[in-house]
RNA sequence: GGCCCGUUCGUCUAUCGGUUAGGACAAGCGGUUUUCAUCCGCUAAAGAGGGGUUCGACUCCCCUACGGGCUACCA
């Protein structure tokens, strides 16, 4: 068998949506484990929805996620240009030979004059296509003599080239994950091959590439199942059947809500990105979330997007890329269309960020803590993650609710000073406060035993004065385990902030 | 409207003719943590409906219903 090779081939037309980067990670993943070869080719023939930064946009989102390409626009490759408006030139000629072929014919319709057929032909009751029956009262090189189509081309006049399809055949495929796919020619239409601007379709665009470029594995989305019949007849009339693709139509991401495709709407509506990275809209400045910026780890989003209609048959949910590799297969990919959900994406988020290396974390989000002003260095960032990081779902979390760990509480939680800080608790910190200075560099365990054999001198018990200390300390009523934390923040430190919370908190409720 | 694809807990799914239909997210309850944002346990929760085929159907076939996709000189 030759080597398998597929191909990721989006259009620039706007920032490539989540659904767009899973169909590039099954590829990849397909690819992979079969050590075949990935191929990013963009697919810009219509110059209409061109969208300037679109294209490096879609190649930094997929290396973000880790996505390597063996072939494509960035990386160049044995079957370059791998963008379709550089590789313009040579469509023609498999136009031509289709036309030659008597598989294709020039079309001079206007629009106008479409609209007119499609009107006429729904009115009728009749599918509004241009097809065996319908094409035979158009303008097209079908109906007219051979010298006035001639006239016409000579002259400049705009056309089409359309494929001929005959009239009532079965086209039949086998899909890989739908099985047999059976649609018949007269509910097709004969699709424009090659547009009057000189570039040709998506379709003979697509099919053109994927022979010339030895694709061995078509695996696109559900939205392409209607065209792929069409591709097949390409196929066939080019000759090329033998060598034809295997295809895979993948089933489509929902809205976690109601019904449809996931959109880029239901993101703003719901509060969740539906791109990878944040996008800029060049003509509106319009901002679109990203996961990303929004503080997902890659490899969360990964298996979250590999989990949206494909699942292993044990009940394992967390793999990394790598195992991925190992473990996917097209067979197991889902037929039906899979609701995203938003809660589960955090899920993943969290359970990746505890597998996740502490220090590795903590460079990550080291530049952020300086741009808070925390002073602080990796050793003991390290520290700090590898104590509260089971408790937040994003790292940017630690940075931002977690400002205790590198500066001295200035707000005091109100709920906690009404419920446990009174004059009882107040005389006992700053006797504790007192004890720890002459303690140097103790463990957790020692600062603990300590403090509860104090409070039972005092005669109180611990449970009335370690809210109280982690108020003092942290200024709130929850967080990591109490005496591990003020190890790390250090006995010195820790009685400086007692005295401090004594102070500020006695000004704030006189 | 036409064509195509689909249909198991609220959601993502396991099951490839014989199971007490399993797991995860979310939910509820309880427990840890004398904090909670974590963790643990428990509970509730599903084969769209109707016909077949079969000793036996969630699993295979047909019909209906519902959902989705496509129906451009867009991809």
């Amino acid at each position: 068998m030759s080597k398998v090779r597929v191909r990721f081939a989006p259009s620039p037309t706007g920032p490539l949506h989540i659904g767009g980067v899973r169909t590039a990670l099954f590829n990849y993943l397909f690819a992979k484990q079969l050590g075949g070869d990935m191929i990013l080719r963009i697919e810009d023939t219509d110059q209409a929805r061109f969208v300037p930064g679109a294209e490096d946009y879609i190649v930094e989102s997929l290396k973000w996620v880790g996505i390597q390409f063996d072939e494509g626009t960035h990386v160049g490759g044995p079957f370059a240009p791998y963008r379709q408006s550089d590789r313009k030139a040579m469509y023609r000629q498999y136009a031509d030979q289709l036309l030659a072929s008597g598989h294709a014919y020039y079309a001079f319709d206007t629009s106008e004059e479409l609209d007119a057929m499609r009107e006429k032909l729904k009115a009728g009751g009749m599918a509004p296509q241009y097809d065996a029956v319908s094409r035979m009262s158009m303008i097209n090189s079908l109906t007219l003599p051979e010298d006035e189509v001639k006239r016409r081309l000579d002259a400049g006049e705009p056309y089409v080239i359309r494929i001929k399809l005959p009239r009532k055949e079965e086209v039949r495929f086998h899909d890989l994950i739908r099985g047999w796919v059976i649609v018949q020619t007269s509910a097709m239409d004969d699709k424009v091959l090659f547009k009057s601007d000189g570039m040709p379709t998506y379709h003979l665009a697509n099919v053109v590439d994927d022979y010339t470029m030895k694709i061995t594995h078509v695996i696109r989305g559900e939205e392409w199942l209607p065209s792929a019949p069409l591709h097949v007849m390409l196929y066939q009339f080019f000759g090329w059947q033998d060598v034809m693709p295997k295809f895979a139509h993948l089933p489509l991401i929902l809205k976690p809500d109601g019904n449809g495709k996931l959109s880029k709407r239901d993101g703003d509506r719901l509060g969740f990105p539906v791109f990878p990275l944040e996008w800029k809209d060049p003509s509106t400045n319009e901002i679109s979330s990203g996961y990303r910026e929004k503080g997902y780890e890659a490899e969360a989003v990964v298996n979250m997007l590999a989990l949206l209609g494909w699942h292993t048959s044990d009940n394992r949910e967390i793999f990394s890329l790598e195992e991925l590799i190992k473990l996917f297969s097209i067979e197991k990919i889902s037929k039906n269309g899979a609701k995203f959900d938003p809660e589960k994406a955090k899920w993943f988020n969290h359970q990746h960020l505890m597998l996740k290396d502490n220090a590795q974390i903590a460079s990550e989000i080291f530049e952020a803590c300086q741009a808070k002003g925390y002073q602080t260095n990796m050793d003991y960032l390290t520290n700090v993650v590898a104590l509260i990081k089971e408790k937040v779902t994003f790292s940017h979390d630690i940075v931002e609710r977690c400002a205790y760990f590198f500066q001295t509480p200035t707000q005091f939680d109100e709920q906690v000073i009404a419920k446990k800080w009174n004059s009882q608790a107040v005389a006992f910190l700053q006797d504790y406060a007192n004890m720890i200075t002459s303690m140097e560099n103790e463990d957790s365990t020692t600062l603990e035993t300590s403090f509860k054999t104090l409070a039972a001198d005092k005669g109180l018990s611990p449970g009335a004065v370690m809210q109280p200390l982690r108020l003092a300390l942290t200024g709130e009523g929850g967080g990591p385990p109490l005496f591990e934390m003020l190890c790390l923040i250090g006995v010195a430190n820790c009685a400086d902030r007692i005295t401090h919370a004594i102070k500020t908190i006695q000004v704030a409720t006189q």
